[in-house]
DNA sequence: GCAATGATTGAATAGACATTCAATAGAACG
DNA sequence: CGTTCTATTGAATGTCTATTCAATCATTGC
């Protein structure tokens, strides 16, 4: 229920965007920076395919919702393409930051630096209903699958890479009969299957017991590292 | 290349249907059965949504794919959505068909009914591009995931309980410390997600190695019943 | 053959939408 | 203030598309 700031860069969590209302306040400013106005479009964007899809999506609706007029979004973007485009790469830019900064951390262990992307995957900020309905959104449509691969592919490729880089060395101090690129591979598939429990049936499947699920899965690939968490549910599934 | 047959229902793998051309052939029916007209539009309708995505699967790309006229749509399928959900519809019951055979069968045991469920994901019919295609055109678009649930849900509940049947009935014969109710949920998961990395990436990803990689995973979970299939890549990966 | 029935056709209609653009409002700078 | 520049507005335009429907064609029963 927190009132989104009028200046700056809106935060991408707080994804319902609040229309500024034109009523009281003296200083609402008519004109504002692009990047600002970009951020804002962008952000209406998300919460418009979380709620009618990208086919439901119009210009209408998304300079509605960010309580701006209609001409706004094709000054500020060239298209609606490049809009949606935009949009994707956003919300995969947040993605990447969140595990690049994990990664790059000299205190952590390869352990902990799996562990780090996993937590990646299911963070609230890049795993919450509008963001894996953005995800899916380009997931879905076959001319939007090539935009997807455009736009997000050297990021997917960079963190395979690093998945199996760790996995690799977390492999060489256990005795896996698995193959280590078999293994990441695994790992990845299933966060990506786990995402889409979690928007198609968000109320059965939480982000904390899909993270226990792939910490589970670990266990059992290098029991030597990675304690078994939790065994047994407690009943109250 | 081979051209599909004009009478009888449209094989569901040929997903390509060649338009009927009414050049020196003297037996082209006008008209034809209902059932063989929703039939035709169906697979055109895959065929479209593969293709150009749910929001660029229009009825006049749908009738001509299936080489009849615009018109017939709207006279077989009440509407647009009808058509659509009809087809989602009819590739989720190719699936159902193809595990409960398997599981109906009362020669197999629970390993190799299970099993069963695994090959019945990675059937090159239900596994296909095309059919990749329409499930995940259903979970991407905000509107039609609520096709989804409506028109699958029984589906994959009634899959999901006898998958979980199996395991727990597999998992009484070893000594897993894992809750086979996580188990069974973790499989499905990954295998969804095997299924995006083959819609996504199909150069890369492969029925074959999809299924080693579930049955990988069974093995880890289960060593006593399923055997390691496959420990290591051979190089030429 | 001859209705009668049902399937098929494609032009017409109405609505939705991305994009354009001329007009306007505000900010920045002197 | 006046001028210039940039952001903003929303009505207008043209395209695309689902749906309708009157006319046409084929089949079936008599």
């Amino acid at each position: 229920m927190t009132i989104s700031r009028i200046k700056g860069k809106t935060d991408a969590m707080t994804n319902d965007v609040v229309p500024v209302r034109p009523v009281a306040e003296p200083k609402v400013r008519r004109t504002e920076d692009k990047s600002v106005r970009r951020a804002q479009l962008i952000d209406a964007t998300i919460t418009c395919i979380a709620k009618f899809g990208i086919s439901g999506t119009t210009l209408a609706k998304v300079t509605e919702e960010a309580g701006l007029s209609l001409g706004l979004a094709n000054f500020h973007f060239a298209s609606k393409e490049v809009l949606l485009h935009e949009t994707l790469r956003f919300v995969a830019g947040e993605h990447r930051d969140r595990w690049q900064k994990a990664v790059q951390s000299t205190t952590l262990s390869d352990k902990d630096r799996f562990l780090a992307i996993i937590e990646s995957f299911f963070h609230p900020q890049v795993c919450s209903r509008k963001k894996l309905s953005v995800w899916f959104a380009f997931f879905g449509e076959a001319g939007n699958r090539n935009a997807y691969r455009s736009v997000v592919e050297d990021i997917d490729e960079e963190r395979h890479q690093e998945s199996m880089r760790l996995i690799r060395r977390i492999a060489a101090e256990d005795d896996t009969a698995i193959d280590p690129v078999m293994i990441s591979l695994t790992l990845e598939a299933l966060m990506d299957g786990l995402w889409l429990n979690m928007l198609l049936y968000p109320d059965e499947f939480t982000r904390d017991v899909a993270k226990q699920q792939v910490r589970q899965l670990l266990a059992l690939m290098f029991p030597r590292q990675f304690p078994i968490a939790i065994p047994k549910t407690d009943g109250k599934a």
